[in-house]
DNA sequence: GCTAGCCACTTTTTT
DNA sequence: AGTGGCTAGC
């Protein structure tokens, strides 16, 4: 066989990629792979050499953060497996690739019928699952209370911390929700109640599929079922795992033998979700004899000045475990602190840096501008707009949010589970002439039939919706047949949109955008589980997703960011209340993720690096004052102390003499006569 | 029992 | 700014 693939890797990757390949099944092994390490490219060449050398790709298990880190990994593992044995080698086989959450939904479906599920539940997402917990909050009075009960969105993070981090309810409470304090005991029987009508309407959250798996493996005998089914289980980005997750792992193979584990504690970000980086540290000594640990700590990505600055912001984290990277990549240019006046002007310079780079043939796609809160990129994407640029946003994301898009699923998800009350509740109200007591009264009646779908064909029409009652239920019971069901129920939806929204118009393009994602899945099933699972994660100025061929700038989240790599990277707001976020700071451990967060920014540059700091910028939503301006300073990541890494200076835009230069919108003259032409 | 309209509250990041 | 909850009126 031929492994020219290990030559191309250093020293510590080829040890990470070959480690106890060909003795067996090799002993745990954990990996710290530090930010551009070529981590991605490490764990792609353990997976393909442990094919190579003969491993069933069946019998292997990959679990990423996301999906699409999944579908990269594996069609890494492709081409290198196709190098070494041949094009017809398929990765393919490589069936088991998936987030943690997806792959456990795949395992409770496949055993459903052993563990008292039944197959076809369906999987409710964030709102859907605070909406229920909003019922459940009714159902036992507690919205009338004299002194405010947590609101429902509390209620389901308290639930879901409790969960993920397996800790009980009083410390949760006392750790991350003081205030709430005095409700512990309400909280618990709402929470029993939460639990038991999931059961009833045969609904799982996103924590039950890991808090059901995780129960699951707690049967031993369950446990050696599952866990036998891989010989191999793979784990990227590690620290952003929270204890019930790494309960799952160890119960998969309890002796850490066929267990890789990746990550890196700098980039731990996802805390808030109940992540721990005591995951990754506690690794090692979860076996006996202790697991393997190698290091990488040579960035490929970014230039020396790039890294330096991003040391330096990590180097005062108070406390840390990885080393400091290294490269040897020379360059000249220091990553670039840039002080505007405000907001517009970060836009204006931010869109004038952006363009002078494609001027000199670096093209959009190679330029990222990243920001910690979605809406930070606001005043840009107007700018960007006014520009003619095109752009895509990742992350914080409304899509699947929107009132329309939720109205169309809900059809679906009922159709697919009746007793799923939240959907129903939803649909049915729709009709005008009901409200939440008819519909209560519907759904009560199909809780009873032994069929749910006939339950529903034999309810009496509620009194005030006679007429369209019979449109209704026929649509309901006729909604199979993939993908035309979709189809079926836009055209009934299609005069409530209509009623429902003065801009029915432009939702409708959503709509139709939807029923075009639909078709590419295979069943009605398979869409609803995998849209809330993998929600589409971008949203591009145009209607319409851009064409692949097409050039167009990266706005992301500094959380969507993570794991990618862009030439030029600019980030937005580096100062205290964004970078930290103001409601990031009320304990040292928030403020630490928080550093670690511009970090991560920081290190997605691999040739060019700014930071732009409006001295001033604009509040809105804010309960108190209403709208405002606040006076900002400079992150508390970037002290006087270290400054020096960076090149600092003052940006105003050309010709203004203190005021907003009145600048007509620009046209691109040069982009309309091309487009003349087509 | 439903709807419209008014009021109050929210508050980031995401599977 | 937009949503959700509550109340008054039909």
């Amino acid at each position: 066989m031929d492994t020219a693939y290990l030559d191309k890797l250093n020293e510590n990757q080829r040890a990470a990629v070959t480690h106890g390949v060909g003795e067996g099944v090799p002993p745990a092994l954990l990996v710290i792979a530090g930010a551009g390490s070529g981590k991605t490219n490490t764990l792609a060449h353990r997976v393909a050499h442990l094919l190579v050398n003969g491993a069933d790709p069946r019998r292997i298990l990959l679990m990423t953060f996301s999906r699409r880190a999944a579908t990269e990994l594996t069609r890494r593992v492709e081409r290198i497996t196709g190098a070494a044995m041949g094009s017809g080698y398929a990765a393919e086989a490589l069936t088991w690739a998936g987030t943690f959450h997806g792959i456990g939904a795949r395992i409770l479906r496949e055993n459903a019928e052993g563990i008292g599920l039944t197959p076809d539940f369906t999987i409710h997402d964030r709102e859907d699952s605070a909406d229920l917990m909003n019922l459940c909050r009714h159902g036992l009075g507690l919205s009338q209370t004299e002194t405010r009960f947590p609101a429902k969105g509390t209620c389901l993070s308290i639930y879901s911390r409790a969960v993920n981090a397996e800790e009980p309810l009083a410390e949760v409470l006392t750790r991350h929700f003081p205030w709430c304090n005095a409700w512990e005991a309400q909280l618990k029987q709402l929470f029993g109640n939460y639990v038991r009508a999931k059961q009833e309407q045969n609904v799982l959250d996103y924590d039950d599929l890991l808090l059901a798996w995780a129960q699951v493996m707690s049967d031993d005998a369950f446990a050696a079922h599952i866990g036998g089914q891989w010989d191999h289980v793979l784990i990227d980005e590690y620290q952003d795992t929270n204890k019930l997750q790494s309960r799952i792992l160890m119960a998969l193979k309890p002796d850490g033998r066929g267990l890789t584990v990746v990550g890196d504690d700098a980039q731990s970000i996802y805390a808030f979700r109940a992540a721990t980086v005591r995951n990754i540290l506690d690794f090692p000594q979860s076996f006996q004899p202790a697991a393997d640990v190698v290091t990488l700590d040579r960035n490929y990505r970014s230039t020396k000045p790039i890294l330096a600055a991003a040391n330096a912001v990590i180097g005062q984290a108070r406390e840390r475990f990885t080393k400091d990277l290294w490269s040897d990549r020379e360059s000249a240019e220091k990553p670039k602190l840039v002080t505007v006046a405000n907001e517009a002007d970060q836009a204006r310079h931010v869109a004038d840096r952006v363009l002078a780079a494609r001027e000199e043939g670096l093209r959009l796609k190679e330029q990222a501008v990243l920001f910690r809160t979605s809406s930070h990129s606001g005043p840009l994407e107007v700018e960007l707009t006014r520009r003619n640029v095109p752009f895509v946003k990742f992350g914080g994301l409304k899509f699947l949010d929107s009132a329309h898009v939720k109205d169309m699923l809900a059809m679906l998800r009922f159709a697919q589970n009746p007793r799923d009350r939240v959907a129903g509740f939803r649909v049915l109200q729709l009709i005008p002439g009901v409200g939440p007591v008819a519909a209560g009264r519907v759904l009560d009646a199909i809780d009873i039939a032994p069929d749910p779908l006939a339950g529903l064909e034999a309810v009496d029409a509620p009194p005030r919706a006679a007429a369209d009652w019979p449109g209704l239920v026929e649509t309901l019971c006729g909604l199979k047949g993939w993908p035309d069901a979709i189809g079926r129920a836009r055209a009934w939806y299609d005069p409530h949109l209509e009623r429902l929204h003065e801009d029915a118009d432009s939702r409708r393009g959503d709509l139709l955008q939807l029923e075009a994602i639909a078709a590419g899945y295979p069943s009605r099933e398979r869409f609803l589980t995998e849209l809330t699972l993998d929600p589409p994660e971008a949203t591009s100025a145009q209607a319409g997703v851009p064409l692949q061929d097409e050039d167009y700038l990266i706005l992301s989240t500094i959380h969507s960011a993570k794991g990618q790599e862009w030439k030029s990277v600019h980030v937005l707001n580096v100062v205290d209340g964004c970078i930290p976020s103001d409601l990031g700071t009320g304990s040292t451990d928030e403020i630490e993720e928080e550093r670690r967060l511009l970090y991560v920014a920081m290190t997605r540059a691999k040739d060019s690096l700014s930071l732009t700091v409006p001295l001033r910028f604009h509040v809105t939503q804010q309960t108190r004052n209403g709208d405002r301006h606040l006076y900002a300073i400079r992150t508390r990541f970037i002290p006087k102390e270290i400054l020096g890494a960076f090149d600092a200076f003052a940006w105003r835009p050309d010709g203004a003499g203190g005021a907003p230069s009145p600048a007509p919108a620009r046209i691109d003259v040069a982009a309309r006569m091309r487009e003349m032409w087509g």
